[in-house]
DNA sequence: CGGATTTGACCTGCGC
DNA sequence: GCGCAGGTCAAATCCG
């Protein structure tokens, strides 16, 4: 569907990063380590307060930790404020990339109390999901369902981060379940049947935009993140995790081996998720690490071209043309 | 051989 | 009701 009305829409055209550049982008800058704290400076943000922290400060800030920078609910009702109320009846695509949250008192660990969830550790949206595949009972339930209750997600908060590498290691261990094209993402039109690397390479660079999908491959533990880079500045890495880990950071990762990993805050990730078991002394210690070892990655990090997915690009295009 | 990834099909929510 | 887009499943495939 891609009607005039909705290309003149400005929401359906609005991307939530565009505006930002090297100096206002929201993201993990490994130079600086900016990050960014509250809203966008672009509309449909403009008259909310914007304001940066250096990473140091954002990890001494209690309500930083507390709390997601982005919450992208896709659906929770507590997020609020004006940018919520005004972007929550367009299209579920904005929604879903714009929403922030500006509610200070909000604790992501405790679920908005109004709608019931499941207190499992963060496997609600794995059932729910789950359980309408093919299933008699629950395609009845959908029928007699008065209004539906919008599907309670967990709270998601989004990373971004400057870098060559698209799947950033964050220490803990993740099993792709899926990839998908996002909207917004056109093929040039002089590549639509891209028959050569070289057609493929441009795809890739300058219009191709795909999702990823992971899941914590711990065992009753319900975390997802999506990957995917930025269509405004594809240097930079957009990672939403969506849920709370029940587990620590695997062992093998949390020791030495930290230096393997490819870059990203997983000190900052381990106040997120474990915010009562860390203290100041290791905490900065593991900050100068952290900065240390990003830039060294940044160093070492060559832009080297996909080969596989072009690949993949190639032979698919060679099929769709075969008769 | 077991775990991870790929990828087409399917499900769900939403707007029209 | 239909079409679209996001999200997920699961069989096939890959890889160490």
């Amino acid at each position: 569907m891609s009607s005039s009305n909705e290309k003149n829409d400005p929401l359906y055209n609005y991307d939530p990063f565009q505006g930002f550049n090297s100096s206002t982008f929201p993201f993990f800058d490994y130079n600086n380590l900016l990050v960014y704290s509250q809203a966008a400076p672009t509309p449909p943000f403009q008259g909310l307060d914007s304001s940066y922290m250096n990473f140091t400060d954002c990890l001494h800030d209690q309500n930083s930790f507390s709390r997601p920078f982005f919450d992208m609910s896709g659906s929770s009702s507590d997020v609020v404020g004006p940018v919520h109320d005004n972007i929550s009846d367009s299209k579920q695509t904005v929604n879903d990339s714009v929403r922030i949250n500006i509610d200070n008192t909000e604790n992501p660990s405790t679920p908005n109390s109004s709608v019931s969830s499941p207190s499992n550790g963060g496997t609600a949206v794995e059932d729910s999901s789950k359980t309408n595949k093919g299933s008699e009972h629950e395609k009845s339930k959908k029928v007699n369902k008065p209004k539906k209750e919008r599907q309670q997600r967990e709270p998601r908060f989004a990373f971004l981060t400057k870098t060559e590498i698209d799947v950033l290691e964050d220490g803990y261990r993740w099993r792709k379940y899926g990839q998908k094209a996002v909207k917004n993402s056109p093929y040039p039109s002089t590549v639509k049947n891209p028959s050569t690397l070289a057609d493929s390479w441009v795809m890739l660079n300058c219009y191709m935009r795909c999702r990823s999908y992971y899941r914590c491959t711990t065992q009753k533990c319900g975390v997802k993140k999506r990957v995917e880079r930025s269509c405004q500045d594809p240097s930079v890495v957009i990672t939403t995790y969506e849920g709370r880990h029940n587990h620590q950071i695997p062992i093998s990762l949390r020791g030495n081996n930290i230096i393997s990993s490819a870059g990203f805050p997983h000190e900052f990730l381990a106040h997120y998720f474990f915010p009562s078991t860390s203290n100041h002394q290791e905490e900065n210690s593991m900050q100068h690490q952290s900065v240390a070892l990003h830039q060294h990655q940044q160093q070492q990090q060559l832009q080297v071209p996909d080969y596989g997915l072009l690949h993949n690009l190639v032979s698919s295009s060679t099929r769709k043309q075969a008769p």
